[in-house]
DNA sequence: TTGATTGCAAAGCCTTTGCAGTTCT
DNA sequence: AGAACTGCAAAGGCTTTGCAATCAA
């Protein structure tokens, strides 16, 4: 399942000229592990595994990682950004404005809404990055009935 | 056309405790004139207009048009997010990965995620508040092949 | 009068940057 | 050696907050 074994994540940056590092490796894993997370979050996990490791180390990596389209990342709220594997099924995300839950959905759910797009405008989008604000089913109940 | 009078709006604010002030009034101004806008460029519009004008002041007021439904944000990328006078009609946006372009696109072109979502899982969708990542039509071109 | 509102300055959160030292090839 | 990479510390962008002074009603 799942994730680039740590050849795979070699040749990935080889090719590219960059290098493989025990931090990228521990980047790369965390986001794996932790599936949606901050870069906060994926710093406080790998430090948990290996000392010394700087946030500035998180940064570069993650904006390297997503370069790679090893990882993504999306906004769901006001704050950080969330980071998830690629390797994870692609989904989009519903965001509730009442009470904060973070539902994904199924990228068939959505592709209405792609369809149109590219219909519409030749758009294409980008799913994996969608976050749609709104308000869940029990919330929307709370407001309007 | 547009806009709350200054009677409506303060109305609006009286009713819930509030007061009308020169500030309130002139950000209100300036995001319906501005139609699209950042904090920083409402600041800088009311300046224009009245000088003394703090950030704060701007933030709070933004916040409390907000929750008044007077004006609505969004976020188009990473930076700062951008208001919207709700007397301006429905619109949800596209931003293009590749070139940096904003479109705006009429909620019936989203209709169809609207609907799904709901069916789907009884989601409401807050259409005004939903940016789209992904690819215009010439960056998708150059990209694809 | 009196509670809401403002300006100001400081602090806060998240992220980026410059640089010197280190590591890989 | 030469280039990539890291840690560190400082700076940067955007936003929030505490407080004393001011203002609307």
């Amino acid at each position: 399942m799942g994730g680039a074994t740590a050849r795979e994540l070699q040749q990935e940056l080889r090719s590219r000229g960059y290098r493989l590092t025990p931090q990228r490796q521990l980047v790369l894993e965390a986001v794996e592990e932790l599936r949606h997370a901050t870069p906060d979050q994926v710093l406080e996990r790998v430090r948990s595994k290996a000392k010394g490791i700087n946030q500035s180390t998180i940064y570069r990596t993650l904006e390297l990682l997503e370069s790679l389209e090893l990882v993504t990342h999306t906004h769901l709220g006001h704050g950080a950004p969330t980071y998830h594997p690629a390797s994870s099924p692609d989904h989009a995300h519903l965001v509730c404005a009442g009470c904060g839950e973070v539902r994904q959905v199924d990228p068939d759910v959505v592709a209405p809404l792609v369809e149109a797009l590219k219909r519409h405008c030749g758009f294409t989008t980008d799913v994996r990055h969608l976050a749609v604000q709104g308000r869940c089913a029990n919330c929307s109940e709370n407001t309007e009935g």
